[in-house]
RNA sequence: GGGCCUGUAGCUUAGUCAGGUAGAGCGACGGGCUUUUAACCCGUCGGCCGCGGGUUCGAAUCCCGUCAGGCCCGCCA
């Protein structure tokens, strides 16, 4: 059983009613890592509605949250911001200046995140963390935990083994300047929390108002209360011994919320890059992934994983062999089963078809709509031969592939194919380069026999059929002729083709060129000397 | 120091929650397509399931121990 449908079915027991979430703090560029948060709770979200429960998803955005320090991306000018909620900051321009224009610092990284997001069919209710406090519906959580601030202290020192500081209070108001840093707690009074901050200014926050908020641990904690929420896998971050999930937990009852149960993901990588990181550079955001990476495959590439297993996103090979598992199960999902099936293939078959359920866009679309029936491999063949979208298409009902027109979904993996191929993801070795004239290298790499083979090729392929078979036969019989060997022959077509010793099936590629390109071509080499 | 996760074929892994003869993909190798490498098709090889103990008629699966790798433990999610 796939592990969304798995949680979906453990959540049944707790009631029919579910309310699925993530929460992110816009502290920066999204990347690809915050998909995971979002799609694993998503995909929970839509496997309760497939089992017939009631469920909503909502992505809460931490906008209450301060900006912690002055970020690589930002100018000096936001230290003054420093502890100020990223709500109430002004976003910057793309040289990490302030901004005047009303678009907010939350906002701005937000926005291109949600595009992304409904791409990938992922439809949230999007929760703005500092509109819930400016709405009051924090009001209440705070004031318990102001009164048992004891209590709760004591949860966090016990099971986070952390000793907090003798003024240690639950509550961070704002200050005079914006900020929550330095903000001293005097006294409460319901509603108001009297402070004083770092330059002696004193004041009172409304806990009724965005004027402060809750420290992380209990502010999570607080809003599974508010918001009903009974699913939300967290990162692993959260996950270790004495982490915010195991203090949320009994802070959530102290609150009086039932909390939902521990669910941790693992984090994704950057092949061979360690974590994600955004101040140190490595990210890929979403957009850039969906450029390259069919909709259906993000999400698949997330669906496939167990969630405490760690993915590696791989712009290289590894999404030739993804992409190619993707059609595989595709395919074998609409095979009629021959004979019995073990319990094992059973479940894995069972994992295979939620995985593809979870991984349309849509929820409810029939994964067959998504078939595309050529391989990666092949489509990025055709993609770097041919400039033209109708000559791929062309090729593809040659070969069979296609028998008339192609569908959406083929035509948006060629488009995305082509993005990957021109952009600094696609791997080295699988370039395919046709060359105009002989390359250095090559004349380097071709013997005086090769040359005189491809001279005499040449001449041969000027006037030939143009198809596989006759270039062929007409490669044979030559090398024969000038007596060099077959293999001998094939090397010397590749480096004067494409600058390289070996590639894909050569005859192929040559009849899916134009004869006058590649005569041309040939005839550079006549000019050379060895 | 505390804890989490992972360890299954060369590589990526399924199967572990519900114990019942170890599955797949890629790669490699071989073959087919009158063709030779990365399009298509078929086949073969390949696993003391990290190691040691225990429970059981039976363990990759449960329990204990151990080793190895990755990661988390600041109001950074």
């Amino acid at each position: 059983m796939h592990w969304a449908d798995y949680t979906a079915q453990t959540l049944k027991e707790r009631g029919d009613i579910h309310v699925c979430a993530s929460g992110i703090t816009p502290s920066g560029e999204f990347h690809i890592g915050h998909i995971r948060e979002i799609l694993s709770a998503e995909m929970i979200h839509r496997a309760c509605l497939d089992l017939g429960l009631e469920s909503k998803y909502i992505f809460i955005v931490d906008s209450m949250d301060p900006l912690r320090r002055v970020y690589d991306f930002l100018s000096s000018d936001y230290e003054k911001y420093i502890g100020v909620p990223l709500a109430f900051i002004p976003a910057p321009d793309e040289n990490g200046n302030p901004t005047q224009g009303d678009l907010n610092y939350a906002e701005y990284f937000l926005k291109p995140f949600l595009l992304s997001l409904e791409k990938i069919g992922v439809k949230p209710e999007v929760v703005m963390n500092h509109e819930v406090y400016e709405q009051g519906k924090f009001a209440e959580k705070i004031d318990i935990a102001i009164n048992k601030k004891n209590e709760i202290k004591t949860i966090i020192e016990n099971i986070s083994g952390r000793e907090l500081p003798v003024d240690w209070f639950p509550y961070s108001p704002i200050g005079s300047n914006g900020s929550m840093d330095g903000v001293e707690v005097i006294n409460y009074e319901k509603p108001y929390v009297y402070w004083i901050d770092e330059n002696g200014v004193e004041g009172k926050s409304d806990i009724n108002k965005a004027e402060g908020k809750l420290p992380w641990r209990i502010d999570w904690a607080a809003r599974w209360a508010i918001h009903g929420i009974t699913s939300e896998p967290a990162g692993k971050d959260h996950g270790s011994a004495g982490g915010s999930y195991d203090t949320g937990i009994p802070i959530c009852k102290l609150l009086g919320g039932e909390p939902p149960s521990k669910m941790v993901y693992e984090w994704i990588q950057i092949k061979g890059m360690g974590p994600m990181s955004s101040s140190k550079g490595v990210t890929i955001g979403p957009v850039e992934a969906l450029e390259l990476v069919p909709p259906e495959i993000l999400r698949y590439s997330i669906a496939r994983s167990k969630v405490n297993r760690h993915i590696d996103f791989d712009t290289g090979n590894t999404l030739f062999e993804m992409a190619d598992e993707y059609e595989r199960i595709l395919s074998e999902a609409s095979k009629k089963i021959e004979g019995e099936l073990s319990r094992r293939q059973e479940i894995a078959r069972k994992t295979n078809n939620g995985a593809l359920r979870l991984s349309q866009i849509n929820r409810g679309d029939d994964p067959k709509n998504s078939w595309a029936g050529v391989s990666f491999r092949h489509l990025a063949l055709l993609a770097q031969i041919k400039s033209e979208d109708s000559e791929v298409w062309e090729s593809l009902r040659k070969s069979g592939h296609l028998e008339k027109s192609p569908t959406t979904a083929l035509e948006e993996r060629l488009e995305r194919m082509r993005s990957w191929i021109n952009g600094p993801h696609f791997p080295e070795d699988s370039k395919i380069e046709i060359q105009k004239v002989i390359s250095e290298k090559a004349k380097q790499n071709i013997t005086e026999e090769q040359k005189n083979f491809l001279i005499k090729l040449k001449n041969r392929l000027e006037k030939c059929e143009w198809d596989d078979n006759s270039i062929n036969n007409q490669i044979r019989n030559t090398a024969k002729e000038v007596e060099i060997t077959i293999k001998d022959a094939f090397v010397a077509i590749y480096w004067l083709l494409i600058d390289k010793n070996n590639g894909p099936r050569i005859v192929s590629i040559i009849s899916e060129l134009e004869r006058i390109e590649v005569v041309d071509l040939f005839e550079t080499i006549s000019n050379t000397e060895n």
